[in-house]
DNA sequence: TTAAATAATTGAACCGTTTTAAAAAATCTA
DNA sequence: TAGATTTTTTAAAACGGTTCAATTATTTAA
């Protein structure tokens, strides 16, 4: 079950390699009865010619670049991907995304994949999975494939963009705080998630600052899905005595702020008369929603930019580059789903 | 300015090809003291191995295909992307995707890059521009490239899966038309895109099969970004007698829908009370907003995998195989932004 | 100390195209 | 119809790695 080579065409079309190849690149240098005929026998092969070995001689001259995010439904990383291309458009290069669902194995044979079809260098949202995440890292390193980071991975050096989010959640806090807020909670995402491990530090953090103590119980596990948040926060409001219900809800991210939102509505709860919400990330659809979402504004089209700024120079460089380690900072975005409370 | 290949390393480290293929390939077949002084020839080098010849000795064997979509934003092309991800994973094969943006000249560039790469085939959202497009595709034609459409082009005989505007927005004017409305409207999409053309064709068709009149008034350009429906629905509405208000709108797809409810709410005018609306798409965010929204549904899930199972049949074929023309259906899902006036 | 066993390295063949100079075929000219 | 042109086709080299059988170096065992 060998693969048809052009070799094969050229045998029963009796005609050498060289001429096969002339009309596949659609020169006029051959006759068209023999084209017809080379035609003829490539359908009757299924001959499709091999991209890779057509590459070799030439060139690989194309210029393109990958990213590898983990999901293509929430906005948070086609708006990065969205920045990326962007800057890359502009330095001329192609950009190719793949989603990785979070899985390791799938970001491993992706980036593999990429590195193996020459394509210049990949931005990686990596799955924190710990050591066997870090080896393959440092195989890229090895062979010196270039690849800027989305997120921090410890115990590698590597280029990489980051959002400060802990800042961004203290900040937020810290608003609520001064806003008046005396019983505030955070709606945590999943677990695993690297985002939402820095954004309970954030929130812990914030409290050290002020005259309110922390207390574990107010970070609840809710998830990032819509679904289960929704869910989830029906379930916590249900199991809580009015007087004890929270004032202010800072959420892992928009789209969980939505869902509370929506389960708020179904519990007769208002916002943000009864409950204030911020929201995460600021994707395109918190501000259109009719009660604006307050939320923490990361940069994603910058950060795209950043890691394909910093992706490009890489490539280009004739010798290897010092690393580079980007933190952006985020702001707090106040609409309408935050109520300042009386002193 | 030549390219630094495995030789040179070789030469400089004063070992064979084959002692530094190993040592790229970690291959435990390799002294120590040797590795480590040509991994650092390979860095003084900046030594990168060109995946493309690493790939043709063994295989290509790796399983992968295309989509090429025309946004990362509006969900409508992502729902897709995931459809076809979500097939194409469990069939073993990775899914890199990337986007047009609309623009001929990038989408010719991506699938030729994809090809190239021996991306075994590749699922193309087609710009429409006329003879230069199909040109284009029937280049893929001749060598063999086994491609998948979702749209039709005219002129061209392809594989394609595509869903019934015609239909589906008869549809949905026909269930206003029997809900009493007699002044409906529909706000048109980008002139260029050929769901645009489509929908309205629809919308006209409609009338025929009732007792209204159409009239080309009747079909507002509004487009479909945000921003630019916003604009151009308030603008609509300021130039209209109160009395000439239509009582529906058929929108051109979800998001023009919600830029129009905020439009309307800006001009004091109440969903479903005032003005009916209906959406096209059903993404995501249409079921979650506050007036859930009446759409179309547009299967986008089924439309990837179905779009997946007809290219990797292909690509697995050994012989060409018929061309398939698949048309799906949609579903108008009935929420709360429409209201059935009394008789 | 030497033979046997093992570890490390080499070098040529190979992957499937494109490219090109040279050869062959076809056409034109006188 | 021979020679000069022009068109078409061929064959071999090239692209940059990997592979593997053969060779050489090193270690172990007796």
């Amino acid at each position: 079950m060998k693969r048809v080579t052009i070799e094969d065409v050229a045998l029963k079309a009796s005609v050498s390699k060289g001429t096969v190849s002339a009309v596949i690149n659609a020169k006029n240098t051959v006759k068209p009865e023999t084209r017809e005929n080379i035609l003829q026998v490539m359908r009757e092969l299924n001959f499709r010619p091999k991209g890779v070995a057509r590459n070799l001689k030439n060139g690989g001259l194309d210029k393109s670049i990958g990213i590898i995010i983990k999901d293509f439904i929430y906005p948070f990383y086609t708006q990065i991907a969205a920045g990326v291309k962007e800057y890359a458009n502009n330095k001329g290069y192609s950009v190719i995304v793949s989603s990785s669902e979070d899985e390791h194995e799938r970001e491993i044979s992706l980036s593999n994949l990429f590195s193996s079809k020459d394509i210049k260098g990949t931005i990686i949202a990596p799955v924190i999975e710990g050591r066997s995440e870090i080896e393959h890292l440092f195989k890229l390193k090895m062979i010196n494939y270039p690849f800027v980071l989305l997120e921090d991975v410890k115990g590698i050096q590597a280029n990489a963009v980051v959002i400060n989010n802990v800042r961004a959640i203290k900040e937020a806090v810290k608003y609520l705080i001064n806003s008046g807020h005396k019983k505030i909670v955070h709606f945590a995402g999943p677990t695993k998630s690297s985002h939402t491990q820095e954004r309970i530090e954030g929130f812990r953090h914030a409290f050290s600052e002020s005259t309110l103590v922390f207390h574990k119980d107010m970070v609840i596990p809710i998830g990032s899905h819509y679904d289960e948040g929704f869910k989830n926060t029906i379930e916590y409001f249900k199991k809580l005595k009015k007087n004890d219900y929270p004032s202010a809800v800072v959420c892992f991210n928009d789209q969980q702020a939505l869902a509370v939102m929506m389960a708020l509505k179904e519990l007769k709860l208002r916002v943000p008369e009864d409950i204030s919400i911020i929201g995460n990330d600021d994707i395109f659809y918190a501000r259109i929603y009719p009660i604006p979402l307050t939320t923490i504004r990361a940069p994603l089209n910058e950060i795209g930019k950043k890691a394909a700024e910093i992706l490009i120079k890489n490539i280009e460089a004739r010798e290897s580059l010092p690393i580079e380690h980007i933190v952006l900072d985020t702001e707090l975005i106040i609409r309408g789903s935050t109520k300042v409370l009386e002193a």
